[in-house]
DNA sequence: CACTTGACCTGTCCGC
DNA sequence: TGCGGACAGGTCAAGT
């Protein structure tokens, strides 16, 4: 669920609110949460000041004073979500969060800082990972070595992204689009948006996809992320900002978890199917 | 090498 | 009501 638009949600909200407070008690599941662990986490992590927040790809880093980062991998079900120390939740708030108290039983990781606030990262289904890792030997790690290209970024025209896609000519152009290793940040959500607003069926082979289309593409991607960014993002389930508060993209989703409602642009019924091992969400008619 | 499938997890939903 | 199984989707390892 948290793909481009979510984790960047996330990054604004915890760019707000961490800089400057300094970590001052750690609870956690190492090693699921940690991974190869080098140090003892915690009383490593203790007296850290977040100096910033940012993001590579779905990847959130959290830039700590010590030089070190703690790099995010939300996965499916991931929340970073922040509570002050005087935040109340209860029903009817304005502030109501879409989860109750926490910690709770998802919670795997806790940071407290020395303002009495709480950063929970909570993961439901434990995919998600934490790793503390030297600032500066980031872009070293093998993710980030093999990271395709920001689709937000100026870089980023529609002639890069045809290069970058033509690296995978004989898949299929969704499977392209999920693979990080082509453009970072895309996944099944915006994957199927972006396909429809092109109107490219998500089965055909890249090499078979006229650069008119993939010019289409390129504008239809472009223009789905920044718009779920502008709402939000989206929340099917689990996903919500670093205030615990839902995103509001599906609303505008054309055919996303659309199947047997019609097709905004022609009126067809969506259908659903399999492409990439994944649920896919096409118009027949407009992807034909 | 290029590409596809399965594993990792847990909660939810559907059919029997 | 309970229970098994499919499904959800990001990434890496293993398989074809």
């Amino acid at each position: 669920m948290p793909e481009l638009p979510e984790v960047e949600t996330v990054k604004r909200g915890l760019g707000r609110l961490l800089p400057g407070l300094t970590i001052s008690a750690v609870t956690h599941d190492n090693p699921k949460s940690f991974p190869n662990a080098e140090h003892d986490v915690a009383q490593f992590l203790l007296q850290s000041k977040v100096v910033d927040v940012t993001r590579r790809a779905k990847v959130l880093m959290i830039e700590l004073s010590s030089k070190y980062s703690l790099v995010i991998h939300l996965k499916m079900t991931g929340q970073l979500v922040y509570r002050s120390d005087t935040e109340k939740f209860g029903a009817g708030h304005p502030n109501a969060s879409l989860i109750g108290a926490l910690p709770d039983k998802s919670t795997r990781v806790t940071l407290m800082f020395d303002n009495g606030a709480h950063l929970y990262f909570n993961d439901q289904r434990k995919f998600g990972w934490m790793r503390l890792i030297p600032t500066a030997e980031i872009p070293q790690i093998d993710f980030f070595k093999r990271v395709g290209p920001e689709p937000l970024s100026d870089e980023f025209t529609w002639q890069v992204m045809h290069g970058c896609l033509l690296r995978r000519k004989n898949t299929n152009i969704k499977a392209a689009l999920l693979d990080q290793s082509v453009i970072a940040g895309v996944g099944n959500i915006y994957a199927d948006e972006s396909l429809w607003g092109a109107k490219i069926n998500p089965t055909m082979l890249v090499k078979d996809v006229p650069g008119k289309q993939i010019q289409s593409l390129h504008k239809a991607l472009r223009d789905v992320l920044q718009l779920s960014i502008d709402k939000g993002g989206s929340t099917v389930q689990h996903y919500v900002d670093a205030e615990g508060k839902p995103g509001k993209y599906l609303t505008f989703a054309n055919v996303f978890r659309r199947e047997g409602q019609p097709c905004p642009r022609c009126g067809t019924i969506i259908e659903k199917s399999r492409v990439a091992g994944r649920g896919t969400h096409t118009c027949p008619v407009c992807q034909s």
